[in-house]
DNA sequence: TATCACGAAACAACAGAAGTTACATGAGCC
DNA sequence: GGCTCATGTAACTTCTGTTGTTTCGTGATA
């Protein structure tokens, strides 16, 4: 099963964007990700319904950040980009007539919903600024100074 | 994404083993499950690596407990049908150059497999017998006499 | 008005479980 | 021995949702 990316790409987006004084086209990000830019435009649309980003047109339009990353946890991002499905795992019905199957999904619901809760949680606790942080304590281990460190940049 | 209901499946599966005591064709079982026999085979061969079932060829054969189910957890049925794939949640990029992004799959790995942890542990302490005992209390709650409900039964 | 860059729709590609078909193999039964 | 039942296994198709791609429309700047 494919896994599904965005949450991953668009907090990569973030830190990249906050380093910038002006705005990233869809072309520049998508260079950066490896894709194209439709579906940059596709994913970040969510998060600039949310505000959390801010895309202007025509000449010097791009993408800028529309509040600070202290302000948006990884919750926020997860569901500005469609609280996509978590789970790979799944009932085989939903609704079975049968009692053993329904044993069966009442134990494993109440399990992945477990986990869900602490996914989520987790998620709400981590500001898109801590990984800014993380990522300056790295930088600076490394001795480098900050700067990109795309391939194609 | 697809998801995989092959834990689910196959629960349900030992569990009605056990009412029988007589062995269960893969026909019967693909008749119970909505599919056919030879994907009954193809994921029960994994729980017969484990020992959990047994199949026996030619006249009266079938697949049998091959022993109590109060001796299999669902960590143990999980792990028999080939340890799948638990979320639907990835990162881009496994081990990117970028340090932004090592900085975001750090992160993101951390909480993923924190959710992934208590998901396992709990599989773990849940023994099939125990599902079979939550369907015994529904049936009594019922008001029904245990037997299979199965549309095609 | 020419160009830049987003907006959005439409469609093909891809991955992995599920579904299906087909045939070989072995076990009982007459 | 030969017939039938049922598993064992491989090969192939279908299904579903993200990803990848193309195309055209719209607004903003120079
Ligand atoms: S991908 Fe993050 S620097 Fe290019
Ligand atoms: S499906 Fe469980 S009784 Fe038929």
């Amino acid at each position: 099963m494919r896994h599904d990316g965005r949450l991953s790409r668009m907090l990569h987006v973030l830190l990249h964007m906050e380093e910038q004084q002006r705005p990233m086209t869809s072309e520049e990000i998508a260079g950066m990700l490896g894709t194209n830019p439709a579906l940059v435009r596709r994913t970040l649309a969510g998060l600039r319904e949310g505000g959390y980003v801010v895309s202007e047109r025509g000449h010097g339009g791009g993408w800028m950040l529309g509040r600070p990353l202290a302000e948006m946890t990884l919750r926020d991002v997860y569901d500005a980009v469609g609280s996509p499905e978590i789970f790979a795992l799944g009932l085989a019905d939903d609704q079975p007539q049968c009692l053993v199957e329904q044993a069966v999904n009442t134990a494993l619901r109440q399990t992945l919903d477990e986990a869900r809760a602490l996914l989520l949680r987790r998620f709400a606790e981590i500001r898109v600024s801590d990984l800014r942080d993380d990522f300056a304590s790295r930088a600076a281990a490394l001795g480098l100074n900050v700067g990109l460190s795309c391939a194609d940049a």
